[in-house]
DNA sequence: GTACGGCCAG
DNA sequence: CTGGCCGTAC
């Protein structure tokens, strides 16, 4: 079976992508962040063609997440309890007897900022979360885009960003807390290699044919899960298309199912 | 010869309508109304390759003028010397011996507003304009978008719509002011039918397809000229491609040239 | 650079 | 409804 996450930069305009890379591949889970589209605004139309069950959770302008699913939503949770914003940044379901969970992790503006607090915050209440409604020994799968780089080789001038909201100790030392909790980082346990990029920022001119990215969405999954795995890749082919997201999916390949 | 308005609400978002168009249509003038571009925002390279010289007027956000022509720009002008605001309304050039005006009038809102006064004073503004710098037994071509409907068989609902800013006495008497310096409506002279519409307010729900329209662009033209015409149409085929204006093309044919 | 949403205007 | 532009966020 196959798992994927994919930061779309809004679903409304990422349609066209989406639908393309889902006929494609037709993985049995699609979790997708950055929809920024209210629930009422949510394209379902445009999807229904291609048989998902979708879950999603949207607000006005920023964030929002959803997961397609071939098989209907089990356990849906659209929001995560310990987030007093109730920011539409979170939606989990069951999928077999595996549970899924799909964040999108605030960005955290400036290191002195409270979004920044909000961004350390929103690891801790995700690893209370964790604590209080699951056990590492069961199959778990936590995706999304993490808005960190885990290590120097995750972005592109490691020297020049360190400090950076998505690339500090504090923001590493909160991602790490909640791995310890049970989770390996899936893409690294095939691909140790360094520039493996999954977002280019649109500021950053040519970024993308330059390489100059960033490692911030990832496949997590516990234990049980994480040695089913066959393969974790990032698929750089949407970036080729009309109107490309500013990321590129991460594909997670399981024996199981 | 072919003369041509349009009234293209927005140059930018108009290129491909806008090429289509003269290339199949391949007139001497069009003349074009509410660009929506700075001169520097103007995309001029967008039409290079169709050979034509470009006289164009515009402002930050609103109106914009615009000449296409076969032949190269003589005697340009850019704006009304009468209008103390100089907003993007004007443009004028000679193409042999006949002179092109070509004007955006403005809206004029509401009937008590300034606007509407200022709409008023426009036109008495453009007649003092012919009175001292031309003839009415030149051949002279006065076009563009009048926002004014002359007749009752000029809009849908001429009971529902008479006080309108664009369909009351006031506006009018100053349209028929200017025309009686020495101006005949050229479509009127080969079509008398009710129901000719250029304009559909974007408003009204398939207002097109239901013909709920307003005939407000014109090509006005000295009894010189408008011997010589041969036809006079409006042309809705652009509005049958995507995202067509809310107007559509008059064009004017003539004998000589 | 790209997207949304809110404002103004037609 | 459609357009431009502005502010905000990433």
């Amino acid at each position: 079976m196959k798992i994927a996450t994919f930061n779309v930069n809004s679903i409304r305009s990422r349609v066209e992508i989406l639908n393309a890379w889902l006929a494609e591949h037709r993985p049995q889970i699609l979790c997708v962040q950055e929809t920024k589209a209210q629930n009422s605004d949510f394209p379902l139309e445009a999807f229904s063609h291609l048989g998902y069950h979708i879950l999603f959770q949207g607000q006005k302008k920023y964030n929002g997440v959803a997961i397609f699913s071939d098989m209907p939503i089990r356990n849906a949770e659209i929001e995560l309890p310990q987030d007093p914003d109730k920011q539409a940044r979170f939606v989990k379901m069951s999928y077999n007897n595996i549970i899924i969970v799909n964040t999108y992790i605030p960005q955290g503006q400036s290191i002195k900022s409270d979004k920044f607090q909000y961004k350390l915050k929103w690891f801790s209440w995700l690893k209370d979360y964790f604590d209080k409604t699951c056990s590492p020994d069961q199959p778990i799968v936590w995706v999304g885009d993490l808005n960190v780089a885990l290590e120097d080789k995750d972005v592109y001038d490691p020297k020049k960003m360190w400090g950076d909201v998505c690339f500090c100790q504090d923001i590493q030392d909160a991602v790490r807390n909640v791995m310890n909790w049970g989770f390996v980082d899936l893409f690294r346990q095939f691909h140790p290699q360094p520039d493996q990029y999954t977002f280019w920022d649109y500021r950053v001119p040519n970024g993308f044919h330059r390489n100059m990215g960033w490692r911030l969405d990832y496949i997590m999954a516990t234990p049980k899960m994480a040695q089913q795995c066959i393969d974790c890749r990032i698929d750089k082919a949407p970036r080729g298309l009309e109107k490309p997201s500013d990321h590129t999916p991460v594909v997670a390949e399981f024996k199981a199912f």
